[in-house]
DNA sequence: GTCTATACCTTGATAGAC
DNA sequence: GTCTATCAAGGTATAGAC
């Protein structure tokens, strides 16, 4: 078995920590007691907070392009059921998006992260449109309005929907995703 | 010069600081700072950060019944307006909502602030809900799910779509608006 | 790669003069 | 009510031994 890499686990860790009290909350010392090392190991693979920060969202970037590629031969509802999945399991421990965390800090954050996050809305706002085409071209989503403005009521509806659900209970989340099956595959 | 109304102040400025960059990213110094007056007055004012937290969302939940209040005679219609307009400012003004802001560092922040924050959503919630009911009821709106449901959507499409704003820019929130009002106006 | 040790800054908070 | 002065604690970050 493979030694564990201490750079990936710092990384894992870095980003549950983001997305469970936000990115000017954790501190280099949580992360060396979580992995068992001292505050300078953490200082070796990422010289300075913001290249972590950085590095979490290239990351995410990155497991978000795996997972389009995972499911790219599903159908769309199954693909549908797979994003909305990720949300759910986020809900249940507890995590918010990464979007939605390091949105909320923005004017706290060092510029470079607000940029490289710009790219990643893009990649998951560009997949959903796509999906929602695609939905409705093979007669298996119903909407009237254009793609890429039913992909943002979705998103906002996952994304808010698990952090509301800190303060209202896992069901108001599972509500919501009724809600947005509901409104995709009933005929109106 | 007199300042009769320092405590005001502080509580205002703390708010917008927690929305624009979150609770745990401002510091005493920058509310200091930003009204000319020192840290130890606000201490005088409130004598702990907590403290100061749990009041900025104890005003928040009154302006809100205020804003209840101010709007109860008008129509399903026109409340609705009122209540997106709200959203649409803070879009303007680069301010995401308390509920969003909080709910994020969730897991960083005092016990007793999350409480009160329950408060918070339950008002809101409840009073939209109550608005999709009166707006069914009028004909106004047209949706077919529960209420509850439905300002459960609505509400996570305006808050998520202000965060998502600070990254695909001004443009995306008009859409959601959009969606939204096309939701609830058209006949299906 | 990871450690010890430490420098340096910012933070929330307090005491006491006015 | 606001100030000056100060504190302890915690934060990021660096140097150098191993």
């Amino acid at each position: 078995m493979k030694r564990p890499d201490t750079r990936q686990q710092i990384l894992e860790l870095a980003e549950n920590l983001i997305r469970s009290k936000g990115y000017n909350s954790f501190s280099y010392h949580e992360i060396a007691v979580g992995l068992g090392i001292k505050n300078a190991a953490i200082h070796y693979h990422f010289p300075t907070k913001e290249v972590l920060g950085l590095e979490v969202i290239r990351n995410n970037i990155q497991q978000f392009k795996d997972f389009e590629e995972r499911v790219k031969e599903l159908t769309p509802e199954q693909q549908l059921d797979e994003f909305i999945k990720i949300y759910d399991t986020n809900c249940d421990t507890g995590r918010v998006c990464l979007v939605g965390a390091i949105s909320v800090e923005y004017f706290g954050l060092p510029e470079n992260m607000t940029l490289v996050m710009q790219g990643l809305t893009r990649v998951i706002h560009g997949w959903l449109t796509r999906l929602m085409e695609a939905g409705q071209s093979a007669g298996a989503f119903h909407f009237r309005t254009a793609p890429a403005q039913k992909a943002l009521m979705i998103i906002t509806n996952l994304a808010a929907g698990v952090q509301l659900a800190r303060f209202m209970g896992r069901e108001s989340f599972q509500e919501i995703i009724k809600g947005i099956k509901y409104d995709l595959y009933s005929q109106h």
